[in-house]
DNA sequence: ACAAAAGTGTTAAGAATACACCCATGT
DNA sequence: ACATGGGTGTATTCTTAACACTTTTGT
């Protein structure tokens, strides 16, 4: 016991975030080695005493300007990545977690050039953060489709229109618009807000709110 | 960087294993202090160099006796818990992983007395391992239901009322008998072996194997 | 009047639920 | 013959999926 070493601890945020109705994930540029100018998540070591949550909240504000608790509406424990090799620097865990909001203004005082990737579009990556934000995503799809997670992506209010295009872009396909209407609508899941908005040389849309704006599932059958 | 001191890494094992149809989890008497005597989840120190998954096949083995490759059918890493007083040492993240498993077989070198309990029955535990079980149980239900993960709690045949009564020790619940017939035959989870089991004054029941014995899912839907 | 996006309904097939009796065997 | 668990069907309701036209506005 007197001779344990721990690997290092380190934590990484996938932020998403929707931009002209397409799905982005924030990168930025490593400042130094290794991988020193390759795209990377941002993340940083976290030192005994401070939660991941905490050490991951510091290092946003740090390197991208984001304020977690302002500025991201969700951020939830993904999962833990382990590999022995990698960080070529030696053995470090790097605990992920997921991000969500739906205005996020960048800009940190030590900052490191982050930007919002589209997810179909990404540039070659440090470490093995491809596969995390493959992880990331799929997880993404899989919560939006079983709860109200896109509360997080949208303003407080929005058209049906809308929503159904960040449905689209986090699931990465097309839906049917009627039926899309029907489900959200008997799920429950938004309501009228009364307002609508006018834009374009078009019938103004109705605007909608979440119902809820705290997690909620979507309960599963089983007689 | 230099003066960089990460937490404790450490890493538990929540294991589950049906036990005359009831839900059972595996927990040791802890042999030193902290909480030394009370019982706890089998876990320990994760060194650097190790995986999580390798530290605790270890770590298995020796305090319980099982062999993680040839009695766990599935372990698959759950959540990392890091509350900063979650160890009365200092802090210690914990890596959960899920251990399901049908045969387990008890009994290490330096073992700490490994029982299995039924969850609904648990004794006073260590540290926040009532909250890690919880965490564990309810994953484990959600899979159950999107899932076919049960293969792992269940012998390679079994008859159908096995089948149900393992849905029902992790659902905590009862279901109906031929809803959930129709239910499982038509999403194609199990078949037929060909084989009965002749058992007691009374029809002899038929035997069925998971079509898959891998991890798979059962398909979410939306248009 | 036209362009542009908003908004709406029906039908058919499949899935979920509620519910009770007959079947094959051992003793 | 009886006790024991194995095995089965139907009617109803709800959900899903496929599919195209009308409405409201600005220019």
């Amino acid at each position: 016991m007197s001779v344990y070493v721990p690997p290092t601890v380190t934590v990484d945020g996938i932020i998403f975030q929707l931009i002209s109705d397409k799905l982005h994930v924030l990168l930025l540029q490593r400042a130094r080695d290794p991988f020193k100018g390759e795209w990377a998540l941002p993340g940083g070591y976290n030192p005994r005493g401070e939660t991941t949550r905490q050490a991951l909240s510091r290092i946003l504000k740090v390197k991208t300007g984001i304020d977690t608790d302002s500025q991201l509406e969700i951020l939830e424990q993904l999962h833990t990545f382990d590999d022995v090799s990698r960080d070529p620097r030696g053995h470090a865990i790097a605990i992920a977690y997921l991000g969500l909001g739906y205005d996020i203004r960048l800009g940190g005082e030590e900052t490191q050039n982050p930007t919002f990737f589209p997810v179909d579009n990404l540039p070659k990556l440090a470490y093995d953060h491809d596969e995390i934000i493959a992880y990331a995503l799929k997880h993404l799809q899989t919560k939006v489709v079983q709860t109200n997670i896109l509360y997080a992506m949208l303003p407080p209010s929005f058209t049906f229109t809308q929503l159904q295009m960040a449905y689209e872009a986090v699931l990465l396909r097309t839906l049917d618009k009627r039926n899309f209407r029907k489900r959200i609508m008997n799920l429950e899941l938004i309501k009228e807000t009364g307002q609508v908005e006018k834009q374009g040389a078009h019938r103004p849309a109705k605007l909608f709110a979440f119902v809820h704006t705290t997690p909620w599932e979507i309960e599963d059958t089983l007689s």
